[in-house]
DNA sequence: GTAAATATGTTTATTGGTGAATATAATCAT
DNA sequence: ATGATTATATTCACCAATAAACATATTTAC
């Protein structure tokens, strides 16, 4: 389970520092896609594959699939830890996600988030995100 | 698996390189063939057989079957890398994907696609795909 | 045949990715 | 608190991939 919230630079060459506490479980390679809410998802192998079967299998004839396909897969890419921890963000996932040199890494369980730190100060502070206010919202989901 | 998105030039003489990380998955030749949506597909030849397998078995009593099979073969050529890794596009699928100069190969699972960068541009910008849309799709597919 | 057009091949320059080294900051143990 | 250790940030240098330019074939038209 990934927990908690880390302030990173990404150098001028696109490369970001995985957080230590996060690399044991995520394994020397793993997967990082565009996410929701302009971010990246990093998922690891086990969790990618799962996903990747499922798109897979989607009809090439449906223009609703092909959208979401092409979406998932050109969005996504492999990285690997580099000898000092690090891995490099192709310039179309920095673009989907805003991302400059200022970074956030979060981890959200089963998943991590890579946010510019900009976007996620905006986002936290967007005043259609009161949490008392989800909070009832989840109740109505019967949390 | 083919995942990520590359921008690339195609030459004065057709010709485009096909990205290094592509090349070992896609063998020294392979199928391009006029895509959907005003792309080109790419096949490798094992998951083109699949495709072709497919097709065969349409039914030539179908009007749509037959236009759709004419559409896949007609547009189909066989492409063989150079020694620098590049190839040439015939210009009936350079017209046919308006390609000119600027290119973005997509890697979307079982296939590549080329695309103009302009279309792609334009195709990522229209409302093929809304955030909405994004998150539905992932929650059938549960991510 | 020859010239023009197209295709194919080679060379060089430029860009961008990768690895290593160093510097700075944070954390831990004593 | 102090020094030792680990983590992070920054920079530099090298190498591989790509772009562009140029050269040589091959085809086509006349």
């Amino acid at each position: 389970m990934f927990i908690g919230e880390y302030n990173h630079t990404i150098d001028t060459k696109g490369r970001l520092n995985v957080p230590s506490k996060f690399r044991e479980a995520l394994g020397d390679h793993f997967i990082v896609t565009k996410g929701l809410d302009n971010c990246l998802f990093v998922y690891p192998i086990n969790e990618w594959s799962i996903l990747e079967n499922k798109l897979k299998q989607l009809p090439m004839t449906n223009r609703d699939a092909r959208a979401f396909v092409r979406f998932f897969f050109s969005g996504a890419t492999e990285c690997e830890l580099d000898n000092q921890g690090r891995i490099r963000i192709p310039s179309n996932l920095r673009d989907h996600a805003f991302l400059e040199k200022e970074a956030v890494v979060i981890g959200v369980g089963t998943r991590l988030e890579i946010w510019s730190q900009q976007q996620w100060t905006d986002y936290n502070s967007d005043e259609n995100l009161s949490y008392d206010d989800i909070a009832v919202k989840m109740q109505e989901l019967g949390i």
